[in-house]
DNA sequence: ACGATACTTGACTAAACAGGTCGAGATTCT
DNA sequence: AGAATCTCGACCTGTTTAGTCAAGTATCGT
């Protein structure tokens, strides 16, 4: 039931594109520096979420990452999904890349039931919270006390 | 977030010990045939499960695989948890498996504050669903049709 | 006591995936 | 032109997954 290593840094990536929207783009070397993340790998999975449409780069000079929707417009379940594939335990149950399990009477199955149930939970949470839940919630634990060009994200 | 071969088996030979708990042994052969699982993966498998204590064996002629203790006292989280270590999507947020994160500061990670929620959701039903209630699952989804020595799990 | 039946133990393997790294190229700004 | 920045694909190393297999040990019926 994990998360990657991959898709963890995408979050945290996506994260400090969203506390940036609207002030231009943001260099791949200051991700990775604020959040720790090797720099070449860091550039591999921003190449991905590019092709994947949920940002926008520059070159040159000036060049950077933005997000190309508003980050009201893009929930973690998305971005999860498309880099970790299903988010259901068992294919069996998973709405977006069903796959039929080895099970005798998938139907009937109690196991699959119960995973019905879990998907619908993990589900539950990861869509309704957005990239800019996930800002506001930046904000809320980080208190009123830093100034606003500064935040441990 | 998925779910290994390996525990999903896991989780439908339990079921099967928990049908016949009260009847003495069952084969592994029968639990392979039955469910569809290879017979060699599952003997490792069901190995596993007797050296966690989940259940008991018996060689020789009538030997076989029982329930230790009963099916109402072992929940799937614990199953799981045994075979697939941590539910929690990552490390900082897992209760018994916990590991810090490279994230800046991990008090005021929204991201963790997120997958806390996510984690609550999960081990919240896998916690609430014992082998007991899943066999009373099995019972209402087959209805009321079959006679009572053969069920599709 | 013997043989058939089952579990037991540990080694082995092929393929996929995770987590990165690297070099060379293409753009853009000054 | 030259520096900064993204881009693209190849490459690499270690671990995990999903199994398979052989030889061993215990138990039961006869």
């Amino acid at each position: 039931m994990k998360l990657s290593q991959r898709g963890e840094y995408a979050l945290r990536a996506v994260l400090v594109l969203g506390m940036n929207h609207g002030s231009g783009v943001v260099r791949i070397r200051d991700i990775a520096q604020q959040q720790n993340i090797p720099r070449r790998f860091l550039e591999q999975i921003l190449n991905d979420l590019k092709s994947a449409g949920f940002v926008l780069s520059k070159r040159g000079v000036a060049g950077g990452y933005r997000l190309q929707r508003g980050p009201n417009e893009i929930s973690l379940a998305d971005i999860i999904r498309h880099l970790e594939g299903p988010l259901a335990p068992v294919g069996c149950v998973s709405v977006n890349y069903y796959q039929r399990c080895s099970c005798p009477d998938e139907g009937a199955c109690a196991i699959r039931s119960v995973m019905q149930e879990v998907r619908d939970a993990i589900v539950g949470v990861l869509e309704g919270v957005s990239v800019a839940h996930l800002c506001d919630r930046v904000r809320d634990l980080q208190g009123p006390l830093e100034n606003p060009l500064d935040y441990i994200i």
